[in-house]
DNA sequence: CGAATGATATACT
DNA sequence: GTATATCATTCGA
């Protein structure tokens, strides 16, 4: 079943964040369907984290989708090639938000093939943030869409792993932050065939 | 290991 | 309005 707003507004991103984990991210574009189980998040805990774009309130247009509802998409351009996807989660004015960085194919696995292109394997098909948005057809375009809407949402097919089976540590490329880089904002599934690095 | 690559934020004139 | 530093990464050598 689809996740609703009660799923996306809690208040404790971390918690949704470590809840994400098997569940399944889908995307229609096109009326073609693409669907993959999560396998790795991190929380970006809002205007207390430095990681964080909307560390000390900063709101500007780029960032602006994350200070609303949650169930809204946030997606943004790194390093001037990738396109980063983010869940908001938390009420209105609450800038939280939990960022998808890899998982297991499960539908649409050729169109995802066909879109990342010449060594695209099963392994390494959604295996990072930037690899995963592109597999989807994310785009920047679909920063502040609805994540109850039809173009890209989230569904619980009842998939839980073990507890032993999810790591967490610290979340990758943050050492700008400081203090809050050692946070242990990042979650992932153990052995997953498709991983970002260890 | 290091280049690629462009939107965005911030600091200027 | 213009300039410049920076970036929640990836891929190929």
């Amino acid at each position: 079943m689809k996740l609703d707003s009660t799923f996306y507004r809690r208040d404790d991103v971390v918690q949704i964040s470590r809840e994400l984990l098997g569940k399944v991210l889908c995307s229609r574009t096109k009326g073609a369907v693409t669907k993959a189980v999560i396998t790795e998040t991190e929380a970006y805990a809002g205007v207390g984290d430095r990681a964080s774009h909307a560390w000390g309130g900063r709101r500007t247009k780029r960032t602006e989708p994350m200070f609303r509802e949650g169930g809204t998409a946030y997606v943004y351009l790194c390093y001037g090639i990738h396109h980063l996807f983010n869940v908001v989660t938390a009420e209105t004015g609450t800038p939280h938000a939990v960022l998808v960085r890899a998982g297991q194919p499960l539908e649409g696995i050729e169109l995802m093939k066909k879109r990342r292109g010449r060594g695209a394997t099963d392994r390494t098909l959604l295996s990072g943030p930037g690899s995963l948005a592109q597999a989807f057809d994310i785009t920047t375009k679909a920063s502040g869409t609805s994540l109850l809407g039809n173009r890209i949402w989230i569904e619980d097919h009842g998939i839980e792993f073990d507890e032993n089976l999810i790591a967490t540590g610290p979340r990758v490329g943050v050492d700008y932050a400081g203090e809050d880089a050692a946070r242990p904002y990042r979650f992932l599934v153990r052995h997953d065939p498709a991983p970002t690095r260890e």
